[in-house]
DNA sequence: TTGACATATGACACGTTGTCATTTAAGATT
DNA sequence: AATCTTAAATGACAACGTGTCATATGTCAA
């Protein structure tokens, strides 16, 4: 988490510094990202960095969760245009990932292509809200469960795990071979409809 | 790719190297591990460390190799002893990979926590061999498509795709959160049961 | 013995990271 | 206004890691 300094920056100053660390890891993966070019391109010394953040990872999970956040919303609105049906809202979302325009795009790239597990689990919040409240439930009671196949709770846990695990890996398959908005969609449709009914006679 | 200077090397001398390479990166993920500690503790100067390999991801790379041709043995081999039901060779894999010990299982978890896109297409080919060849022809013949629900060929990848991912994930998550293998097991097996009957009524 | 080629070696230049002693700013108190 | 106190800013620096390159060493054939 940013230190406290952060927050009491003045709001230029920060938006300076978090655009600063936005161009940087649209530019490379985490992994390749340097501290040196956030300090050059948002014109701060190289200490100040460190008086806001912990280190480059912290950075980046600021900014990824932040996004998180915003997915939370565009979740909800879905399942809400589709009448709690998780399926058209798992295709809705895709679609939205994968028409990303610009600097967010090659955010998207660089995070889907170097997804670690912890980068996966805090951007599988986007769907479960976090565990600490009571987001999942809230989530839950969202979804059509008539439609489902499940007979308990549990169950809907498991599908949820499978469904985000599909829509994770198909996102980075858009990304890694350039796919285009309409190969894209077709693939992770189909893959849906195989989901929906089942891999075995 | 190592450099040929590398497979000219003496089995003595190439194994040590191996060891201290495996070493390290059943240390720290690949994004952690340092060339330095894998010269010293393989006791060779650092130039020559270059002369075998290109950097850092050309050695984790071939170590990933030896494993994936160990894995496509493995997949044929639990293939013909579960007649084709692709469904139970999963669960077979699944299990073999989470009950490794040791050394080869903190690489594993270094490996499976840190899936980029890369490591995870090199992985994969541990059920899809190498475009290169008809391997995947060759495994796809093994399969009892019988008890498959699909309709195609193409279908056929699709229902590959997703049990890969739900397979990787599932692994994913029982490193991450170290479950016993029990509960990693029934968790699996969940999940193959709502995806063989299908998630929607 | 010599030449030609492959391999080995380790010092070095370069870049990056995180820290810390010092300076500067901003309030609060008298 | 002068002083004190606490927060924030600054940039030089040590530590470390990377990849390269000039030089040394080894091997083998002529």
């Amino acid at each position: 988490m940013p230190k406290i300094t952060f927050y009491n920056l003045s709001i230029e100053k920060r938006e300076k510094l978090i655009n600063a660390v936005k161009q940087e890891f649209s530019r490379v993966p985490l992994s390749q990202a340097s501290i040196s070019n956030i300090v050059k391109s948002a014109r701060i010394p190289r200490g100040s960095f460190y008086q806001y953040f912990e280190d480059k990872e912290d950075a980046f999970f600021y900014l990824l969760e932040e996004r998180v956040k915003r997915n939370q919303s565009e979740v909800y609105f879905l399942l809400n245009k589709h009448n709690g049906d998780i399926f058209e809202m798992m295709i809705a979302f895709f679609e939205k990932v994968i028409t990303e325009q610009d600097e967010n795009r090659n955010f998207l790239k660089n995070l889907f292509l170097n997804m670690t597990y912890e980068v996966e689990h805090e951007f599988g919040r986007s769907f479960k809200g976090y565990e600490t409240n009571q987001q999942f439930v809230q989530f839950e009671s969202k979804v059509n469960k008539e439609i489902l196949h499940i007979s308990n709770q549990d169950e809907f846990k498991y599908l949820m795990k499978i469904l985000t695990s599909v829509l994770l890996r198909s996102i980075i398959e858009t990304f890694s071979k350039d796919q285009s908005k309409e190969d894209a969609l077709r693939n992770f449709k189909l893959e849906i409809t195989l989901l929906k009914r089942g891999l075995k006679k």
